[in-house]
RNA sequence: GGCCCGUUGGUCAAGGGGUUAAGACGCAUCCCUUUCACGGAUGAAUCACGAGUUCGAUUCUCGUACGGGCUACCA
């Protein structure tokens, strides 16, 4: 009696626990990055690219990177490469791609140049697109000829089509004719003469458009190649994205979009839109430009264009953490409405929100993004800074042996560190001993006096056992007392004996590390120097 | 020019009908530190403007101004 019941309830729980899973199979969050491999990935590009990541992981989802290379003239060998360096670097690598594989590909539009033909004939067909010959020059001509101070830049739109060479206004024999011809030829979207367009933007809420005042898109060009707006809409469907993260600059076009899906696909099965604020430098739009002209990184990595030979600066090789990159990032546009700044990746995924984005563009400001570095060269642990301080110093000829020197100097002189390009100088000394001194710092006030201390100071110093920093900062100051002469006046000297200038941590802290044998012949050196 | 989006200190921003309008960066001054940092303290905003709604608008509505984006067979 008992027992079938129980049953009954198993079947029941199994079946809720089925239907879940298929609604969440349904529900499947699938985002996509898709640049266009033409050259260095701007900061922008990136906090895009975080964006997807958060979402992604935040909701069990796949984060898919597609490659939207369909202008050919555009087309800068090394740069796709390049893009994915540059997540490897960031830690914020696809699920889905070129490199890492997937059941959706190719996840190179070039590669999938045969699929976008049929989706635009198909439009073509049902009278939401038509097939237009004009040739640049005549596009030109219709552009200078409609071109006045109340209309600056004439659009290809209902106003003109019936003027131009299209299958809309020539008889339907001749555009017969010319198709079998083969005559170049594009395929353009036919906008509605008065709809209104709407949609709801994850960021902004309802946004509308008239499709009368948008321009008859060209979605397939003359190469066959589509354009952004055809393959976007393509391949988002093809790729089951759900969600799709992109610049504001984007939001003119999306009208465009949102036709092509509801002719395609129908408008329930369009993923949901986020138009993210834009990334403002001094005068508009963050440009590479402004990177150059103020002196900040814009781009992820060094980028050298392989047709000039120019290379751009990154944030990588400026000395910046992957782990404040990606914060300082993800605050250029949000926050958890905490007073929290500091995230770490794993935080971010938890704390992300797509509502806490906000609307309006932020500029960038170099000196909080190299706050953010600060706070994280002081948050991390040794262990995490070790292989990238060792390059740094690589890269201005410091070989390190000691790998405990190194650690103990890390932990001493990281809060003074803003950039890890800073550890060659903050860290540089205790490997190397000074090449040249800040002279100007003992010179004017050296005499006999001093000349005689250190003497003396070396004799104290010399037969040492021990070596620990208090020690030695006692006894130093203990034969100061003995001379009529501020202790600053001595331990500045010595500051610039052991490190060559005026910075670094506490003076006994650093002969502490030294050691004994360094801290004597460095401060015999200069004295020998001075002579 | 047209269309779209936006507007809280120099910058990033919290707050969304009644608040002394958070916090951070940067800046200035001071304290600490016999270097430089770190750390601590203090200082600086009539919430773009004008109407309206309201007992009351930074907060809601509408205008204006300003800023930005788009306006290619580029993405």
């Amino acid at each position: 009696m008992y027992f079938p019941a129980k049953i009954i309830v198993f079947n029941k729980i199994d079946l809720s626990v089925l239907l879940l899973r298929s609604m969440a199979e349904l529900n499947k969050v699938r985002v996509r990055f898709a640049p266009s491999p033409t050259g260095g990935l701007h900061l922008g590009g990136v906090r895009t690219v975080l964006y997807n990541y958060l979402f992604a992981r935040q909701h069990n989802g796949r984060f898919i990177l597609r490659i939207e290379d369909t202008d050919q003239s555009r087309y800068v060998p090394g740069a796709e490469e390049y893009i994915f360096n540059c997540l490897k670097w960031v830690g914020l690598e696809p699920d889905e791609s070129v490199i890492h594989g997937g059941s959706f590909g190719p996840y190179r539009q070039s590669e999938r140049k045969a699929l976008y033909r049929q989706y635009a004939e198909q439009l073509v067909k049902e009278g939401y697109a038509y097939y237009a010959f004009d040739t640049p020059a005549e596009l030109e001509e219709m552009r200078s000829r409609y071109k006045t101070d109340q209309n600056p830049s004439p659009q290809y739109d209902h106003t003109v089509r019936s003027a131009m060479r299209n299958s809309l206004a020539m008889s339907e024999s001749e555009v017969q004719k010319l198709l079998a011809e083969n005559a170049r030829h594009v395929i353009r979207i036919k906008m509605p003469e008065a709809e209104t367009v709407r949609f709801t933007d994850m960021i902004r809420g309802e946004v509308s458009f008239n499709t009368a005042v948008v321009d008859d898109k060209v979605l397939l060009k003359a190469d066959g190649m589509p354009t952004y707006h055809l393959a976007v809409v393509v391949d988002d469907h093809l790729m089951e994205i759900s969600h799709v993260f992109r610049g504001e600059e984007w939001l003119p076009s999306a009208p465009v979009h949102i036709l092509l899906w509801r002719y395609l696909f129908g408008a329930e099965a369009m993923p949901q839109w986020a138009h993210l604020p834009l990334i403002l430098g001094p005068n508009g739009k963050l440009s590479k430009r402004d990177g150059a002209k103020y002196g900040f990184p814009v781009f992820a990595m060094n980028w050298t264009d392989p047709a000039t030979g120019e290379l751009t600066e990154g944030f990588k090789e400026k000395g910046f953490l992957p782990e404040a990159f990606i914060n300082l990032l993800a605050l250029l546009g949000w926050n958890d409405g905490s007073e929290q700044e500091i995230f770490s990746k794993d935080e971010l995924v938890e704390k992300f929100s797509l509502e806490r984005v906000h609307s309006g563009g932020a500029k960038f400001d170099y000196e909080k993004a190299k706050w953010f570095n600060h706070e994280w060269i002081k948050k991390l642990q040794v262990s995490g800074l070790r292989e990238q301080v060792k390059q740094v110093l690589g890269n201005s000829g410091i070989r390190v042996t000691d790998e405990q020197l190194l650690d103990n100097v890390l932990a001493l002189v990281k809060e003074r560190c803003t950039l890890l390009t800073d550890f060659a100088e903050q860290a540089g000394f205790f490997f190397k001993a000074p090449g040249k001194y800040d002279m100007d710092a003992v010179k004017p006030k050296w005499n006999e006096t001093k000349q005689a201390f250190f003497l003396k100071l070396l004799q104290a110093y010399n037969p040492k056992d021990s070596w620990k920093p208090d020690e030695l900062e006692t006894l130093f100051k203990e034969m100061v007392t003995a001379q009529k002469i501020k202790v600053g006046e001595l331990m500045l000297p010595l500051r610039i004996m052991l490190v060559g200038g005026k910075f670094g941590p506490g003076v006994f802290q650093i002969a502490g590390l030294l050691g004994k044998e360094e801290t004597v012949l460095r401060i015999r050196k200069f004295l020998d120097l001075l002579q």
